[in-house]
Parts: C-alpha cells; sequence; structure tokens
DNA sequence: CTTCGTGCAAAAACTTTGCAAATTG
DNA sequence: CAATTTGCAAAGTTTTTGCACGAAG
C-alpha cells in the first residue's frame, strides 16, 4: 500500500524537520537518506550495517561512517529511533514510532523477530495492578535459538 | 538469613566447578572472586564496573581486566551469568542462577518487586515455538509507578 | 610436570572528535 | 553570509589477543 507509506513516510519526516528546526539544525541529504533507510528497510541494524546498506543503495551518497554515528544518535536522543543491544553484538537501531511489539533475540547469531501479544499484554497489567502499580510500559525479550542456528547445530 | 545464603553461594560454586571440570578448565583464585563478587553484589554491571569493585574489596587480588573480560564471557557461555544492554550503555551483567522471576520497577523510586506469572511464562513459549525458535530464557520488567510514589503524587 | 590461566602490553574493533571545505537557512 | 554539517583521519574507548611466567590438577 504505497499511498499509507508515503503518508506515513511523510510523517516520519515532518517529525524529523519539526526536531532540526526546534534546535536550529540542518535538513541535510545525508540526514534524509539515512531516516529514508530507516524507514525502508524495517529492521535492527548497527551502524555499520547501515553504512553498507546505503553505500549499496545510494552508490552515489558517498556517506561517511562519522555522519552514520551523529545521525544514529540525533535520532535516538530526538527518540525517533530507539536503540538495544543484546548478546555478543553491539547497539542496534530501529524506528521507535511502530505500534508496541517485543522482541524474540537468537544467542546465536543476534537475529531479532518482533511479536505482539495482546493476552501478554493484558496479563501484565493485571499483575501491576495486583501490585498497587501503574504500569507505563514493559520491556520483554525471549531468547533462544532461531531455526537457521538449530539447523547448524552450533553450540553457544 | 546467612545460613540460606551460603548453601545458595555453595550451590553456586559447585555449579561454575563443574563446568570447569567438564571443560578441563581450572579454578582459580580469579575466577572465584568475580563469582562471589557476581553474588555479593546483586545488580547489573559492566565489566569496568566489575573492575572497581573487586579493586576496592579485594585490593590483593590484583586481578587484571582482561581476566573479568574473560571470566565474565565464559560465565555467559556457561549460562552462569546473563548479559543484557539498553540505551546507551554497553553490556552488563547479572547472575543468572536464580528461579526464574521477572520485575516490576517504580520508574520513581527505583522499588523493584518480583513476580512470576504461568499463564505468560506459557504464552512465551507458544509465541517461540510459532516462529520456530527454541526457548532458552527471557527478560521481562514491567516499569510504572508503585503506590508510595502515586500517594505522593511525585512526577516522574 | 603438563596444561591452563594470568597480567601485561599490544592489537583490534568500535565510536567520537577536530578540522578545513562544502552546504544550508 | 553566518552557522551548521560533512568526510576524512586522528584520537578515544572498549574488548580481545599473544606471550612469558605462574598456578592448578
Amino acid at each position: 500500500m504505497p499511498f499509507l507509506e508515503n503518508i506515513e513516510y511523510d510523517h516520519l519526516l515532518e517529525e524529523f524537520k519539526s526536531v532540526l528546526r526546534k534546535n536550529s539544525l540542518k535538513f541535510t541529504k545525508q540526514r534524509e537518506t539515512i531516516l529514508k533507510t530507516l524507514y525502508n528497510f524495517p529492521g535492527h541494524f548497527l551502524p555499520e550495517e547501515f553504512y553498507n546498506l546505503i553505500k549499496k543503495n545510494e552508490p552515489n551518497s558517498n556517506i561517511g561512517i562519522a555522519t552514520i554515528y551523529r545521525t544514529l544518535n540525533l535520532l535516538e536522543e530526538s527518540e525517533i529511533v530507539t536503540a538495544l543491544s543484546f548478546g555478543k553484538n553491539g547497539k542496534k537501531y530501529e524506528l521507535a514510532n511502530k505500534p508496541h511489539h517485543d522482541h524474540i533475540i537468537c544467542k546465536n547469531c543476534g537475529l531479532i523477530l518482533e511479536f505482539e501479544d495482546k493476552s501478554i499484554e493484558k496479563r501484565q497489567k493485571e499483575i501491576a495492578q495486583q501490585n498497587g502499580f501503574e504500569l507505563t510500559n514493559h520491556i520483554m525479550q525471549l531468547y533462544g535459538i532461531c531455526p537457521k542456528c538449530k539447523r547448524k547445530k552450533i553450540g553457544i
């Protein structure tokens, strides 16, 4: 559904531009490229993975790795992007504007899948209430071995 | 309750020694010190924080930072320790041997309650299976405001 | 006594910073 | 134009590795 996607992207872009304006920062080709890449490639990426994605998909952009780091930090501070890291790997980034979801992480290769489960969320709310807490948010990560690594029979 | 604590620690120690024996590794003063520190200081620590904790609490140990890294990696592979990291920080380590529990954390005062919920755990297992994962463990933290802080009407 | 572990220092990997030139508002 | 950003390379950080000596089984 390209129509909806464009609306979403435009919205994201506006949000980013608004952050930039508020802080007297400039909207550059590089920053746009990074935002577009975040949008076009849903998933969790290391800074270096973004760098390679961009070099491959926008060969003319000649973007530097330092700009990737600087822009991801900016986006993280602006809460447009979320950073997370598990196990052996470094910090990975993903767009933060998605509807809420949790993660399943492969302890062997670092693969991250997303899921959402209403019944768990309902139960969480109940548990919080039983303890007198007002629930604001949560973190849930399931760790295991992904199908690929199970097949490869690689120990941890 | 020192009696119970000692039983727990002895159990942990046995588990560690057993892993070492299985892999023809040696039980050293440094490895013991690190395990003891993990046990005595519950929480989540960066390698460097362990290094400083140990230097402070066992000034005679003269342990090297490389040994901290090597031992934490070993303990992680042996599943005696769990590594996780969020946000700005690097990888943090905590003991993994407790009976399983999750946390409710007050965002205002830091109070931590523990809980366990079979129905959520069952659902997690199902979700992992649906994604082809073999589930080994999980992390779940609920964040909110505790009763005391709600009464005090303190903002976050 | 043989094998493994340690500290140290060097190397590798990862991230940030300084700077002159280029771009943006 | 004035101010910010960029790529590059250099400088910081963090983590791992090689090695000779010491310790454990």
